[in-house]
DNA sequence: CGCAATTGTTGTCGTCAACAACAATCTTCC
DNA sequence: GGAAGATTGTTGTTGACGACAACAATTGCG
């Protein structure tokens, strides 16, 4: 837990001889306590880590994830169209499908009215599957809740809900 | 940053229009929207690269500075110890040592209390490079502000303090 | 002393963002 | 109608990053 914040200055003198070693708990933060930068990827680092491990019976990824809930939100989406919207390289998005689509979770159909472009859905294993996945990132959120409160996750959305 | 220049096809139905083509902010994210970790992960890209922009006239990127903001603030520091303080593997720190000592940013002393490990310390050409690093690093934060709101900024801050 | 643990190092593997180039196809404009 | 330009999916490369494994040198402890 670490949370001796308040610490300051915990230096040792150690310019030319005698080497002080100091516990990784009291290494003072300094500038970079304040930075909300360094404070978010920590957090991000461990709310991943913990939805992949909350999903790792279904071997389900955060993107993935993401890909499969918008697809399924709306079905017919253009390979281009999901990776604008979820903000992911359309070259990424590539063999994100081609794996989902070993796996028989999603289709790519080729476009009539655009043949360039693919048409892509969920397969009914895709459907039922996406529903567990749901559950079990519900089940995810709620290890969140236990660790920054039910109110912070909240105030965590709200601020962060022009990023979505 | 979700690219303010991606405004391209504002087209919705082609001529004889069978699949209907949306915009990319026409898409419901539904059960995405609620998911802390998606909004984190948005942030979190928004944030380094307003970051790595910032800073880019120095070239230094978050973990850069990260190390060296702990170096400089606890001198004489084993890799070990920053390793585990940033939460870095030790092996990763390496490189990123071996980068910023060919910088003369920093310099590795062997110690001579513990002959395996090495003292970290800044060069005084570091010391004032780090407060360069540092005014741009606030200025980087003025634009989280901006972009959140001060108080929310200091909210976020606050909420996630368990993880620095 | 001898053996386990630690430290720095090297290497591999997989994820992810950022680009660049390309063929097929669509749109635009003359 | 057709050439020129843009878009879509694809392949490939690069570099930052996290996770591991193995190793030599060194330390510490039984």
């Amino acid at each position: 837990m670490t949370t001796p914040a308040t610490r300051t200055s915990p230096r040792k003198r150690t310019s030319n001889g005698l080497t002080a070693q100091i516990g990784a708990d009291e290494i003072g933060l300094d500038a970079l306590i304040g930075h909300a930068g360094y404070a978010v990827r920590r957090f991000q680092i461990w709310i991943f880590q913990d939805f992949i491990r909350t999903l790792g019976e279904v071997d389900i990824r955060p993107t993935q994830y993401s890909v499969l809930t918008v697809i399924g939100a709306n079905p017919g989406l253009s390979q281009m169209a999901v990776a604008k919207r979820l903000g992911i390289e359309r070259a990424r998005l590539v063999h994100l499908l081609d794996s989902l689509e070993q796996r028989k979770l999603v289709k790519r159909i080729k476009s009539k009215s655009d043949r360039r472009s693919h048409a892509l859905h969920l397969t009914a294993q895709g459907e039922t599957a996406l529903a567990k996945f749901k559950r079990l990132a519900a089940e995810h959120e709620r290890h969140v809740e236990d660790k920054i409160g039910k109110a912070n996750r909240e105030r965590l959305l709200q601020i962060l809900a022009g990023f979505t």
